[in-house]
DNA sequence: GTTAGCACTCGTTTTGTGTGAGTGCTAACA
DNA sequence: TGTTAGCACTCACACAAAACGAGTGCTAAC
């Protein structure tokens, strides 16, 4: 069985690797990490550990590597020993000085310097709309038959689009409007506010059409076009790491970035948990067969959570990555807490 | 000197490399291409394009490379030839189909739709916003401390950001504001609103912060950080060439992308001519060398131009490109123009 | 239980050798 | 004079063989 030695040289083998990206052996071990024991021990002890199932051989005459299994016993070890101290928290304050205000601008931020600070590719995910609770709805005339939709939640979150409108109404109506509208959905979650305005367009038939418009854009914002709430940066840091030094598995990474879904679906999951760490095929993406995905969640009011998290390869430094994580998320939740009157 | 047997050569070792990446040799030329010359005779010519700087060896016992001076002839044969047909234009109508409204997402989306229609990476600026006419403004409540400033120009186009404003401004106040805004600014460009701006903050002395904050986001709009008005979508196709199989040549070209700024200057440049073909070298940026950029241009109101363009290997489609840039820049012109009434 | 020693494995690097596409040149031909 | 056939020559590339060496497993001694 697993020991305390057997995973210390383990842990030893996963640190050289996470530095260098090359098997490592025996000999390494028991030189660079002063275990004061012989590689011939070591490899003993290596043999038994590949046995187990933590060490994969790319070839019979190669150094060993981790495996996902390896990386799983580490991380968990790093997390219930709560490593994750915010060292890095000072340094994401200073690039990261911001209030709350358009969503979009705000995730895009965030995403900026998660890759910056980590040089892994980031991915930040903006909350779905549901549980927000509206502060203020207006609506601002753009063309004859156009107007820009605003919704202001209480976490001073701005989202915004064009829709049609009748073409009798003027400025002052649609601020009327406006003002009708806020009155009755201020406070209400956006789920409730779709139910209201169900109501509403039976109430005032002459404009329906307009209403249910605004129902259907309601919806829109709740579940918000999935791709439109997350936000990635850095996707090119990917190509800093060596085992993504053939093209064409750098293409398939780049595309699945690109397309956005399966980003969406993964960072949807577990989105109850503080940390998330999926290594390898851990992740059930194809593409990321040797990556790991971190995650951590960002709360915004009592029951919406969005979601950050970084992509690199298996072998990441997840320590580090883990408090940067941790330090990020605190400064979102406070950043829109303190817009929070 | 350059006759025009050596031209149809020259056209067709062009043609040759751009479909296939090779250089290609006297033989292939004679075969494919019916020129009813032996290898031999256009073994010559070769030698003579040479010589004079239209072909490059990348070795001796190679076939021929275009160079850039090569493309350079071919495209200007092309260009005053008027062969550029808008032969893709329904396909682009058909997969953009739009209208105004914000100005990001418009520019988003025809990104998008260039990238998948060409195959390359796409790049789409949108125009300054100096000589847009101010149609409508407004500010909408945000939090206790901040507004969200609209402004509408007569294109239909939409441009919003969260500002600070007085805690002491309401709802109903910030409206009257709007209104008040909108009265004295409404058919005015935003440079001249930046001057009517300051003569307000002179005259209403007690509002005068706000109307200096929104004369600053005037201005921060008119010249609006110049990374917001690029997009560009497909970065990863420029993988799916040969000449980008190196992954150094990748990320320098994909950090560039990441970047934008160099991006942005070369848009800015000529952008008062319908097409542009920069090839290689021409561009002037490094990591463009083995790169060309055509551009063309779209109209919005009289005066106001914005670029698209399209990045890939100097064996560009030149032709294909063209006609799509072509056509994509009459799109986006009449979807301008329609919506201002 | 630990370690030195050693034979063995096998990916990587180096070296060597064809192979063939392509060239330039010359000489004959129309 | 322009075109073409023929031929020697070049050189990147593909492939095989050889040398290398990092690393292993096993055995025997401590």
């Amino acid at each position: 069985m697993m020991d305390a030695r057997k995973f210390r040289i383990l842990q030893a083998i996963i640190d050289d690797y996470i530095l260098t990206a090359i098997p490592v052996g025996s000999r390494t071990i028991s030189k660079k990490y002063e275990m004061g024991l012989s590689s011939a021990t070591i490899r003993n002890e290596m043999s038994d550990l590949e046995e187990l199932g933590y060490l994969d051989q790319p070839h019979i005459s190669a150094g060993r590597v981790p495996s996902a299994k390896a990386y799983r016993l580490y991380v968990d070890q790093l997390l219930q020993a709560g490593k994750i101290h915010s060292a890095d928290a000072a340094s994401i304050r200073d690039h990261f000085s911001q209030r709350a205000g358009k969503m979009e601008d705000v995730i895009n931020r965030a995403a900026q310097v998660l890759s910056n600070v980590t040089h892994y590719t980031s991915l930040v995910m903006s909350p779905r709309g549901g549980e927000m609770r509206i502060r203020n709805i207006q609506l601002v005339p753009v063309s004859s038959a156009t107007a820009l939709l605003v919704i202001v939640t209480d976490n001073g979150i701005v989202r915004d689009t064009v829709i049609h409108v009748d073409s009798d109404l003027d400025a002052d109506a649609l601020y009327t409007l406006s003002r009708m509208l806020t009155e009755r959905l201020a406070g209400r979650t956006l789920s409730e506010a779709m139910e209201t305005l169900q109501g509403m367009s039976r109430e005032f038939a002459q404009k329906r059409a307009l209403l249910e418009g605004i129902g259907d854009l309601v919806t829109d914002v709740e579940n918000q076009q999935e791709k439109g709430r997350l936000a990635f940066a850095g996707p090119s840091n990917i190509l800093n790491f060596p085992e993504y030094n053939d093209v064409e598995k750098a293409r398939a990474f780049l595309s699945l970035l690109e397309t956005k879904d399966a980003l969406v679906k993964l960072l949807e999951q577990h989105q109850n948990v503080a940390f998330t760490v999926r290594i390898g095929p851990e992740t059930g993406v194809p593409e990321l067969r040797e990556c790991s995905l971190v995650t951590a969640t960002y709360s915004l009011g009592d029951f919406t959570h969005g979601t950050i998290g970084v992509i690199g390869p298996t072998r990441m430094e997840y320590g580090r990555v883990l408090s940067i994580l941790s330090a990020m998320g605190e400064q979102l939740t406070r950043l829109f807490a303190q817009d929070k009157e």
